[in-house]
DNA sequence: GGATAACGCGAGCGATCACTCGTGTTTGCC
DNA sequence: GGCAAACACGAGTGATCGCTCGCGTTATCC
């Protein structure tokens, strides 16, 4: 979570506790205003075409400070992805929980798709780093293992509600099509300015949601039903 | 569609035909070995980290060269996007016909996503070239300019045979959510790999499709029954 | 208040990249 | 065959970028 792979230590002492590096809350401050900072012009411009320069400029700050507190510009796309894919995980795990699991389809949904959507439009930056193609492997892994992470809560889900039971291939490719369908609606909604265009575009990906899983849950009237809106 | 903002005449003389520069068979042939070597490589890059001197490596050409063809990096992204643009173009044309227009949903689904996952399965620098963040502003401009009409002719269709009749609030939103869920599951089809494993993911998001636009076509049933596999 | 270390700066260094240029080769035309 | 022009080359050039280094400032601990 914190910057630990920037360690001065290269000797060879000190194998326990390496050079432990005391942080003052001023430089705390300043690796989440770099970080920000990272996040808005990687967002603009994407990772290869920002400098390290620019990143320092938008954070009101010298290359040589950014250098104090990061080893390269690696590392700040690491840590910002990171980050975000923490606060993603804390996010998704207060959703998968028990009492969400028996909800009916409509309302398991919204407590669904409302967390995750919440947290990518107050986070343009995940999207924007975690779908480049041009950045560090590092963060691919992380996002890959993320994303293989949801998309096994999501065939548990579905696996343990659909009516009838599905075979692992067909089980395979509705959460595949599901994850990949709410993508596509996510990007639209980001892209969407906030207001009630962005709340009908949610609802709207809502129903595309419900008429694609109503069958697979054995409830085949809510395809056409409308969701009240709340 | 040719590489015509290679003049290298700068003067003031020669206002009508500004040197038309013959090209020989050999130099169009090498335009479209530059090309197909730039898609390659921007498709697994990015256009920001890939270098030209990358391209004309992977074009088994001499910087020198490439130069000879493009003024500079710029206009071989360009041009790229261009032809694809223009190929995506005449192959969408064929697809809004009226004879189309009047198919049975399934049909009409299949007539449409059809060509398109055809071409993005056919042309992966399609996507990795439109779609990133780093890319110059003229490829973003056409794009726009191809996602407008893409997305005119899916209103269109939908406003002409909506029942009952939608507002046209309400038809922008389902023309775009429908465009965004199919882009959403052929990022999905294009990842998966050739063969039987594409094909499945093909028919899962025309059922997507088909469950999300019954009930707008006035058609409930088809939102239950599954689309039998030709 | 003094010692120590974290913080902050910005000019500058080496590497890389987009792009050029001088020269030699191949092609089309008479 | 001979000439003009298109084609091909690749070392080299200026600019940019990632990153460093030396030095001055501020916070912390006793």
């Amino acid at each position: 979570m914190f910057v630990n792979a920037y360690r001065e230590g290269l000797g060879t002492d000190m194998p326990e506790h390496p050079a432990p590096r005391r942080r003052q809350a001023r430089g705390e401050r300043r690796i989440s205003q770099l970080l920000q900072a990272a996040a808005d012009v990687f967002c603009a411009n994407g990772y290869t075409a920002t400098s390290t320069n620019a990143i320092a400029r938008e954070a009101r700050v010298s290359p040589g400070t950014l250098y104090q507190y990061f080893p390269n510009k690696e590392a700040i796309a690491i840590e910002l992805g990171g980050r975000l894919i923490h606060q993603m995980r804390e996010a998704h795990g207060q959703v998968f929980t028990p009492a969400n699991m028996a909800l009916p389809l409509p309302e398991l949904v919204d407590a669904v798709l409302d967390p995750m959507i919440e947290f990518n439009c107050s986070n343009p930056a995940f999207l924007a780093l975690m779908h480049g193609s041009d950045v560090p492997g590092r963060i691919a892994e992380e996002h890959d293992e993320l994303h293989a992470s949801l998309l096994g809560q999501v065939r548990a889900l579905i696996g343990a509600r659909a009516v009838p039971a599905p075979s692992a291939e067909e089980l395979d490719r509705i959460a595949d099509m599901a994850f990949a369908v709410f993508k596509g609606g996510l990007a639209l909604i980001v892209a969407a300015p906030e207001g009630p265009t962005r709340g009908a575009a949610v609802a709207e990906l809502k129903k595309v949601m419900l008429r694609y899983l109503a069958p697979v849950f054995g409830e085949p009237e809510a395809a056409v039903t409308t969701t009240p809106t709340r």
